[in-house]
DNA sequence: ACAGTTAGTATCATTATGTATACTATACCA
DNA sequence: TGGTATAGTATACATAATGATACTAACTGT
């Protein structure tokens, strides 16, 4: 179909390369589901999770234009994260591995008792 | 809704689990779109991709019944892949992230653009 | 006798990813 | 005066993922 025969390939590894990494989806899941977060909100909703590990997700997925980061000029300071109007087209994705997951985990269950 | 108050975040991480990694979704996608294959013509499909890495992700395929091995008594030696019943069942993920990719390679471009 | 084939394994080197800990600025509160 | 809070950065380290390369068995064809 291509020069390579493999056009659709490479346009998976994009959603993967955004999605992937420990924290990603949780984040992305956060604020989906409850909206905006101040980075030590999101740091209490992440259990485990450095501030180091937390900045890079953030940054990472700022780069993407997949989230919207607010600093407001305050002291102590305070910045927000919002998933963006793009970030939402992320979605489906997210519905269609938590349904996969909800399904697999019966899978898993299944398969133990045998 | 749950003790931890996020009972859906690990559902997500499951199918990421099994999504991720260099490889892994192109060899999916291969398997899906084209059915099953030999060792080596996968090889072959996937450019760059070392037999060593190869092994590894179908190994881990395997071991989530998302493929199916299924060597043959012979010399050389001849062992053909699938996808499993259940590994079918990642398609719509599969489906979300490729359409994905592709919206997302036009943001990318608009972006370039401006 | 010797090269080619297949589906691997073994070993080592290099990156990528993640963790732990300490540190900063500045305002507020006691 | 000292402690608390926020959103980070800096440094060092540990572990996991990936890569490069060489090797194997056993049969086929030359």
């Amino acid at each position: 179909m291509d020069m390579d025969m493999q056009p659709e390939l490479c346009k998976v590894d994009d959603a993967l390369g955004i999605l992937v990494g420990k924290w990603k989806p949780i984040i992305l899941l956060i604020l989906l589901q409850e909206g905006t977060k101040r980075f030590s909100d999101l740091k209490r909703r992440v259990p485990g999770i450095t501030q180091k590990m937390l900045t890079k997700q953030l940054r990472e997925l700022e780069e993407e234009d997949i989230i919207t980061r607010n600093v407001y000029a305050q002291v102590p300071p305070k910045v927000e994260y919002s998933i963006s109007e793009y970030g939402e087209s992320l979605e489906p994705i997210l519905v269609a591995m938590h349904e996969w997951g909800t399904a697999h985990t019966l899978h898993k269950t299944k398969k133990g008792q045998l």
